[in-house]
DNA sequence: CGGGACTTTGATATTTCTCAAACAATGTGG
DNA sequence: CCACATTGTTTGAGAAATATCAAAGTCCCG
């Protein structure tokens, strides 16, 4: 007998924040609660856009987003994913301007994220939650700035695997990531095809297993050995 | 007859908060209260170090810094560079560890940051420079991702420039950088071999001015609009 | 004047991109 | 449930950008 959808979104939601900073009882039943309103977000669909007002805080319940910039050209740069339990469009300035646009990838769940005024537990979380934010920018600077395709897809993959575990989205190595080889490129500043045969050489050599959009880490740890991936710590203190 | 310099650099910095929130008495007084205590920090001390509790939020008075992270190997990402006006290791969490190592590039004058309470424009000013913070990783992501050595380099000297006006301390296109080439080199993602030729190819193209370490871009608007580069606005309203 | 820290140059190697086409999977309307 | 269209993946061959290595040149400091 399944949970209604809703519930088990506001579940994982709140499964994430609690970890980022032990909710108390009044952060948790305002999570339940602004969970209980959610909207449903078509793929494709854009969350916030760039230069213009940010009209609330967006929690998501399930389904991934991206950051992306645009060039004049057409380039594009994926600058970061958004995962079910992540903020979209967090500021404490009154009349916020979105620094980037955000789309959705999937088909997506989210609601109004509760007020951080509400539970000191809560702001807590969502000033944890930032700093999570920051430490994703750094590490795509560094990935970008200095590591080959190799590593770079494999740090990506670590990463996602890491957030998804904290939000209580993965178990034992195994992701499903719902992004084309061409999303990973944009996120990566490389070509479709250099992803694609670099996914290759990563399953040919052990590294990887599953098709598709199916990854399986079978050791993380070894991977993460591999390319000198520091393990992230959850918690500040 | 000159200032004495900590007050010309606590004029700097104000000026430059002055502009991100519009200061009130209250914090142009703390401001210019706490550049009296400023201390001197010699070029390379570690202002921050990963990993390790931030003791007190920074204020830059003069001189620059780097946010650096190094790979297990010795490769080397420079995040970001941080000018007069920045502030080093603004965290809202009590207890905070430092996401990033910052080391000081030149000689440099800091004080204590005076805490955001002190007023509300203070707090307001604070949360902008934050914002422009985030603003410069995502832009930083941008060239690394998916601009070539040509474009990076001029992008990341247009961002200087602009920075730099911001706080006072560039005129007419002219900055004086005092970063090395391997610098530039980390923290675009290319080796100082390539830098070198690339600057060489965009002094020779009229591009840019100057030597050393003495730039001059003579039209900033030319060369943004060659790189496709949009203005960055100062204030969000 | 000597030494260290930067910058510049040349020759060659490697990574990643580009272009173009074939192939596979997935979804949609009839 | 088919047929077609669309979207995403895979392959190959050749080109371009950037890295590597090694040495020479320059500048500045004490």
């Amino acid at each position: 007998m399944a949970l209604p959808r809703s519930e088990l979104a506001a579940t994982l939601a709140t499964v994430r924040f609690d970890k980022l900073a032990t909710l108390d009882a009044a952060g948790k039943a305002a999570l339940q609660q602004a969970a209980r309103r959610s909207r449903r977000i078509q793929r494709k669909r854009e969350l916030l856009t760039e230069n213009e007002e940010i009209p609330e805080t967006l929690l998501i319940l399930s389904g991934w987003a991206m950051r992306i910039r645009l060039l004049e050209d057409g380039r594009r740069q994926v600058l970061g994913f958004l995962l079910p339990g992540d903020l979209v469009g967090l500021s404490y300035l009154e009349s916020a301007v979105a620094s980037t646009t955000v789309v959705a990838v999937t088909d997506m769940d989210i609601c109004t994220a509760p007020h951080p005024s509400i539970s000191p537990s809560l702001a807590r979380g969502y000033e944890t939650g930032r700093m999570f934010e920051e430490t994703y920018l750094l590490a795509q600077i560094t990935r970008l700035g200095r590591m080959n395709a190799h590593e770079r897809i494999t740090d990506l993959l670590l990463e996602l695997l890491d957030r998804l575990e904290l939000a209580g989205l993965a178990l034992r190595g195994r992701l499903e990531i719902p992004i084309t080889q061409e999303l990973i490129a944009d996120a990566l500043g490389l070509t479709s095809v250099h992803v694609n045969r670099t996914l290759q050489a990563l399953r040919r050599d052990g590294s990887l297993e599953g098709k598709g959009r199916d990854f399986i880490v079978s050791n993380p740890d070894a991977l993460r050995q591999s390319i000198g991936r520091r393990t992230v710590r959850v918690m500040a203190a």
